[in-house]
DNA sequence: CGCAGCAA
DNA sequence: TTGCTGCGT
């Protein structure tokens, strides 16, 4: 979930032309989920090979890729690691609210409220190690980058892309801004549609970039005001202050310069803040990775993806869109370099 | 979510 | 071409 910034954010939102020939980090936790959560019979069940195993996320990363390789971006999937120990309540919370969903679903499914069951199903995804198993072994026959990070993906991935090995991180959640990602993206999608929550309703969606150093302009605070603001709010690693939101946050740390001066100010204390706000800013990343995609092995795809009953004919169109993508920046690349010869 | 197929 | 619906596993 992480810290919400956006009713401080005023994204622009972004062509996809304006995205080719660019590498990007991506959240790969944060679409997986997204995958698992959206992907979903009528009942909310995931989709399933005959062995029981989830698929969801394999379709969805299947045809994500195909799609963002057509536009010519380059991804880097980068994966979680262990996660801080200060998280441990964030994801007991998680936990508790996808015990309660699947509950909450259950019950639906047996008073044959399906509306109420897709809903609650949606709230009970989960990473499993069989999930991102799976999607690794997915993503490298494809020949694409994984990046695994010692801790946080957020967090690597803004490392990364702070050595300009990458030219932004996508997400939906703002986390990788306190890790000092210079760009985030938001709503990678290619197709625009997406359906409101709750409603019938499908709205366009685009893409959205949001640069680091112009949204703390705009703000008029630093990144380690940034930091301090969301702290107070309450992150990942910490609860923060109740009846503190985005603006009170952002007026109260404008007004006092930093964190300790705030609470000073309204007389409470936050544990651990100075070690919280370590984990934002002292970050050393691991360097034992590679951005650079390989080969695509389609008949490894093709085995994988069929042994899980997927249609031979849907992975082969889904691995010709690559394929040919890669052809055609192929040509432009030599069509490129003759140019400048001449 | 995103594809494919079909309707307008 | 664009929009909608249903299906994927």
């Amino acid at each position: 979930m992480g810290v919400n910034l956006s009713d401080l954010t005023e994204p622009k939102s972004m062509e996809m032309e304006d995205l080719r020939g660019k590498k990007v980090a991506i959240d790969t936790y944060n679409i997986v989920y997204q995958f698992m959560s959206a992907i979903r019979q009528p009942d909310g069940y995931p989709l399933c090979d005959s062995k029981g195993r989830t698929t969801s996320h394999l379709t969805g990363l299947l045809h994500r890729t195909a799609s963002l390789i057509e536009a010519g971006i380059e991804p880097v999937f980068v994966f979680d690691g262990k996660p801080h120990p200060l998280k441990q309540a964030t994801l007991d919370g998680r936990k508790e609210r996808r015990e309660k969903a699947e509950q909450e679903w259950k019950d639906a499914v047996e008073r044959g409220d399906m509306k109420t069951a897709h809903t609650k199903a949606q709230q009970t995804s989960r990473m499993t190690d069989e999930v991102k198993e799976s999607a690794k072994e997915l993503i490298r026959y494809m020949g694409l980058p994984i990046v695994d990070a010692p801790s946080d993906g957020e967090q690597e991935a803004a490392y990364i892309c702070r050595r300009n090995d990458v030219w932004a991180t996508a997400s939906q959640d703002f986390d990788s801004l306190l890790f000092g990602t210079p760009v985030l993206l938001r709503n990678l999608t290619m197709t625009g549609r997406r359906k409101i929550p709750g409603k019938d309703i499908y709205r366009e969606i685009k893409t959205e970039v949001i640069d680091s150093e112009e949204f703390l302009r705009n703000l008029g605070i630093s990144r380690e005001q940034l930091v301090d603001m969301c702290i107070l709010m309450g992150t990942d690693f910490n609860t923060g202050i109740k009846g503190i939101g985005p603006k009170k946050a952002l007026k109260l740390v404008r007004d006092n310069g930093d964190l300790e001066s705030v609470l000073r100010k309204i007389g409470e204390d936050i544990p651990d803040y100075q070690e919280i706000r370590g984990i934002f800013l002292d970050y050393e990343g691991s360097d034992d990775y590679s951005v650079e995609h390989g080969p695509l092995d389609r008949q490894a795809v093709v085995d994988m993806l069929t042994s899980y009953d997927f249609s031979a004919d849907r992975v082969n169109s889904a691995l010709d869109r690559i394929e040919s993508a890669r052809k055609e920046e192929e040509r432009k690349r030599k069509q490129k370099a003759l140019d400048a010869w001449f």
